[in-house]
DNA sequence: TCCAGGTTTGATAGCGCTAACAAATCTGCC
DNA sequence: GGCAGATTTGTTAGCGCTATCAAACCTGGA
């Protein structure tokens, strides 16, 4: 084991201006050669190619940032690094590779003073736009009206700001994810409800209210929880410490959903046979787990391809509309069944 | 909904010029009053802040990168989005956020195209530094050599490009998750591994026969596979096929773990009853799975952490040693167990 | 042979910023 | 009051690149 090795000199990089005195031309000919070479002698550009790979020579691209006010990379903010918003940062890759444009991500933890340090950034140069990826309403403010950078909201509008936005109604797909229990013919139906100040979570319960009310049903099962396994396990303790527990259950996630399964299996109850369990997201996890978990699929790489796409319209200048509502649809597995005594 | 909003006015930023001209002062003061306060009149510095405030003014950041010759910002290239390197980019982040850098993810998809952009975007200014989580081999090549960038090497050692690494020994992690199924007394242990390109799942392979051969037994259960649970099922199912099967099963990964625990299941036996199994990695996931799965703790968030501080050391030219090697150790959970037999 | 019109290359400004040096201004003390 | 020395501000070069304009060089037809 050597005390220093280094692979990677750091010596002074070659500067477009090396290159132009090693051929003795102008630092304008190396860079035509390299941007536009129609524009040059077949044999200069060939020379300055060669020159080009010798000298390890590459554009800064700082530099060229600075002329031409543009980077060509799109920030994308998350505040969790979770596999739902991963698929999402798939679908956003796919299409700016598809437009030219680099993306990268940065994790924001759900901490609004790092979401306004990223936002800062592109304001100030570094990337061309933001794709926010936004799950929990988030209090900064640019310090100037009016100083956000190119930005546009995925998955979930962005209360109060107002960026164009690609999202799923989540009110009704929640709808859609009771009505399927009540469908099946349950009538106790639960819903444990996601992170209290996540606009997501609060559509969902929405949903689920609304479709129980539609139905003439008792809301007395709905209660507050969070996005992880934990929360869902606790909060579907309660449900089954009361005198009558409900026969179904729709957590605001699949990992809450997990939790919940948990719960049941622990007071010797069984999933489905005693209580149905309806996730939402559907996550890679849903799919894993055993018994497979019946969720609501939200489109999650068309979201991400649909927001960079249309984030380069902004971009572009090009007129748009404001919002983007993509379909979701309930998929039935392995723990949602009618109630026994149906 | 509006044809056209855009609460992102995409105006001419203001400038430090502007700022000058507004006050009537030269550029110079203004850097100054915003960078180093401390030389001037605490009045002057007030306002410009004013101004600065007023105008919306903020420095541009690329410039101040060209000019200064390094932008703070550090790229994590990581070859897939899993939770698995979600952890080690938490680790990575806590240190950066110490350290005073801003890190962004740039994801490969296990494109060596795509990394190379990566690294020559770094090599181009982009950023300071690169820490690579790499997981294959790949193949990309500088075009010059010696290009790289300042890179660490995470979780597994580069073979061939022999950049500075942090990292853990996966043969012996192996090793001590094969002997807790010797211990248990178990004679009869398969090993399910992960894609054959992958160092880490080779060095598992190996830790695995040579604890093995170690205690004298016969590795005739050792399958290839793949890191999925689809994967883990497959090669599951071979294994049961066998005339005499295995009695415990050592996964490449705690995905493959919960698809081999399916293809047990499905074939009626129970886990840990009839087989144990045992994962690798200590995904989130093996504590959410019901049964929680036995597996190898592979120190994630210190790996990430450890690696920035290394890149740090070699971005200001500290001397600092090659390789660092950080501990795992086996956390037994609900999936092994002595055999029926013993 | 000469020149209009095209092709290829060169010189240079400037993107926005900061560092280095220079100039101006202020202090205190004899 | 005058001056050394400190404090505060201004001027300017230049980071590496590209766009603009100008210059040089070709071509071919009269």
């Amino acid at each position: 084991m050597s005390i220093l090795s280094a692979p990677q000199v750091q010596r002074r990089p070659a500067t477009i201006k090396d290159v132009a005195r090693e051929l003795d031309i102008s630092v304008a000919t190396v860079s035509r050669a390299l941007s536009k070479p129609h524009l040059l002698r077949p044999a200069t550009v060939a020379r300055v190619r060669e020159a080009v790979a010798r000298l390890g020579y590459r554009p800064n691209l700082v530099a060229q940032n600075l002329k031409l006010g543009s980077t060509g990379i799109i920030y994308v903010v998350v505040p969790a690094m979770s596999l739902f918003f991963f698929d999402v940062f798939r679908g956003i890759e796919r299409a700016a590779l598809e437009l030219g444009y680099s993306v990268v991500a940065a994790h924001t933890a759900r901490d609004p003073v790092r979401e306004g340090e990223y936002f800062d950034q592109v304001a100030c140069g570094r990337a061309d736009g933001v794709l926010l990826v936004s799950s929990a309403r988030l209090e900064t403010r640019p310090p100037h009206e009016h100083q956000y950078p190119p930005t546009v909201a995925v998955l979930e509008a962005d209360e109060g700001r107002e960026f164009p936005t690609v999202r799923v109604d989540h009110i009704e797909a929640a709808m859609a994810a009771t009505n399927h229990l009540i469908e099946l013919g349950h009538r106790r139906i639960a819903h444990i409800s996601g992170n209290a100040h996540a606009p997501m979570a609060e559509h969902r319960r929405r949903g689920f209210l609304k479709a129980m009310e539609a139905a003439g049903l008792s809301t007395e099962y709905c209660v507050p929880g969070e996005f992880s396994p934990e929360a869902g396990q606790v909060a579907m303790e309660g449900l089954l410490a009361r005198a009558t527990p409900p026969t179904a259950v729709f957590a605001s996630s699949d990992e809450m959903a997990v939790g919940a399964i948990r719960a049941i299996r622990a007071a010797g109850l069984s999933v489905p046979g005693d209580i149905s369990v309806m996730g939402y997201e559907d996550q890679r996890l849903s799919r894993i787990y055993d018994p497979q978990i019946s969720t609501v699929h939200v489109p999650t790489f068309d979201l991400g391809y649909q927001a960079m796409v249309k984030l380069r319209r902004i971009l572009a200048r090009e007129p748009d509309e404001h919002e983007v509502l993509l379909p979701t649809h309930i998929v039935i597995r392995a723990t949602t069944a009618a109630p026994k005594s149906a």
